[in-house]
DNA sequence: GACCTAGTTTACGTTAACGTAAAGGTAATG
DNA sequence: CATTACCTTTACGTTAACGTAAACTAGGTC
């Protein structure tokens, strides 16, 4: 079973997004699709990048905050210090993402009351 | 008890914005602060607005969409159509903010898994 | 061999959300 | 009464994340 490979516009609708796009996160440095003679070839692994990208964009992540979570996971680092950075960018995230959940039932809890009020309002 | 009020540095300060920036809401219609002379006074209502603002922008919700979300609660109506519009808008808004928890828990368990390869490779 | 289809590069254009002067008004304070 | 602290308007500048157009290439298809 020989490794999958996808083209820029397969990545493009699976993603409901643009060849620019795509094309854009390379620019940026955060995918670097192989190149079989002009044409871009992707891997699995870049597969997920842009989906992490694509997550990343739905809780109002920029292309450089992205990358450095996708950077974190492609640490190859031995050495401690390295670690021990990276842990805290790992707390960082974590806290972001906790304020981010707090704000999220917030407001379903509001959606949910406000909703009750003009179904009431209907009778 | 009279009704509190605030100025806009006051503002500015308690949520770690700028002055620049609320004026700016105002001028994209998500505010309307009374004046007094050539200041603007602001009510109660006006700082929750600005505190909605914020949480909007926490979840990468546009100013535009914060906005509308705003404006919803705002409905002053009585007609049965904008009533099903408004419902509609209500459960728009609760899928989205359900896809993005979703997204959360994931990461969450994501950088979790990462934090005990890290810690156990430090070992 | 003309015509799609899907890819490529280069480059200028666009929108959102403010930042950043510049130039001025007003009330309190030393 | 000069300085300080906030406020005001007007207006041009800036960054991110692509959109859009032009001009070209390479591989199948009628």
């Amino acid at each position: 079973m020989t490794a999958q490979i996808f083209t820029i516009g397969e990545l493009a609708q699976e993603f409901d997004t643009t060849t620019r796009a795509i094309r854009f996160y390379e620019d940026q440095g955060l995918i670097s699709p192989v190149r079989e003679g002009q044409k871009r070839i992707y891997s699995p692994a870049d597969r997920i990048t842009i989906k992490l990208i694509m997550r990343g964009k739905r809780l109002g992540f920029s292309l450089a905050e992205s990358k450095e979570l996708i950077d974190l996971y492609n640490t190859e680092g031995d050495n401690r210090t390295q670690h021990v950075r990276v842990l805290e960018q790992v707390n960082a995230s974590r806290l972001r993402l906790l304020q981010q959940k707090a704000d999220i039932e917030m407001m379903l809890l509001e959606l949910e009351e406000h909703e009750n009020r003009i179904k009431a309002d209907m009778k």
